[in-house]
DNA sequence: TGACAGGTACATG
DNA sequence: CATGTACCTGTC
């Protein structure tokens, strides 16, 4: 295994891992993780040198080990973990006041707004709609592995690629039930037609301002407010963008009395998944 | 074991 | 335009 190192700060690959951002990046059986996108898979581990690490959610950073060269890291994996920002200044933006954010920050250290691949996010949270984390998790690997391709490494079991726009749009009903799908089928596959009919081009609606591409993305059917915004953040790194879920809801509603403040607004995206993450796996802010 | 899931489309008032 | 309801099914 060909293998990279490197110390880096505010990244902890468990806290991304669980912050409700992505679904694919899963536990190793060796304390790692192994990160699954852009058809190639990543093994990711803490060496436990030279962090700050306290254990669980609050690891703030430290050396990681990574399994692939350092000309790919910097290709692919630096891109997507946003690692050229510094989160520092992220923080660094809560008020004084905002007790709530702070806490939720020092809670969720280490998080970074992962640069995901926007086709695999607008079906994948086109498929989240009333469902649980791990229930998508389900549906979205047997997805991959009914119409992906499989990815053989000589450091990880094989894992299934995300699929094509193309596999999905001629995919029975039959096979797309038995992932989990239920009543969302014809929002996926009707939408991986239009991707096909080139009746969609999400490379083309990147070119847009939030406001357009979300009011875009709500023209496809099974596209709401909430699975658009998630797109928009989470596949297209637009980080005034918040997607409002009943945990931000509860959020909003009983710490910030309605709305998220003015000054947040830029960067609204990236704190209010520190809010998230927080409220979800404490149960609290509700 | 039934309620509940990180919502949305569609029908009403 | 705001509110109410049905919806597939895995997970606990």
């Amino acid at each position: 295994m060909t293998k990279f190192t490197k110390t880096i700060e505010d990244f902890s690959i468990e806290a991304i891992a669980e912050s409700g951002q992505c679904f694919r990046i899963v536990p190793s059986d060796d304390g790692g993780y192994y990160v699954n996108a852009f058809g190639r898979v990543l093994k990711v581990k803490n060496t436990g040198e030279g962090n700050e690490n306290t254990g669980g959610h609050e690891s703030n950073g430290g050396c990681y080990e990574f399994s692939c060269g350092e000309e790919e890291f910097t290709k692919v994996w630096k891109d997507y973990f946003d690692l050229d920002t510094d989160y520092g200044a992220y923080r660094s933006l809560a008020l004084p006041c905002d007790e709530y954010l702070k806490t939720a920050i020092a809670f969720g250290s280490g998080i970074r707004m992962l640069r995901q691949d926007p086709w695999e996010m607008l079906i994948s949270f086109i498929i989240s709609q009333r469902k649980s984390v791990p229930a998508i998790r389900t549906s979205v690997e047997r997805l991959s592995e009914n119409f992906g391709h499989r990815i053989e490494t000589d450091f990880a079991p094989a894992f299934c690629s995300f699929p094509e726009a193309e596999a999905l749009a001629k995919a029975d009903t039959e096979t797309l039930a038995s992932c989990g799908l239920g009543y969302r089928i014809d929002y996926v596959r009707d939408t991986a037609r239009m991707v096909c009919d080139g009746e969609l081009d999400l490379a083309a609606l990147n070119k847009l301002e939030t406001p357009a591409l979300i009011e875009e993305l709500m023209k496809i059917k099974g596209v709401g407010i909430k699975v658009a915004s998630c797109v928009a953040l989470f596949g297209c790194h637009r980080l005034d963008t918040v997607p409002v879920d009943v945990w931000m809801k509860r959020v909003i509603d009983t710490v910030y009395h309605g709305s998220l403040p003015e000054e947040y607004r830029p960067y609204a995206g990236v704190l209010q998944q520190y809010m998230f993450n927080y409220a979800r796996l404490n149960k609290v802010g509700i």
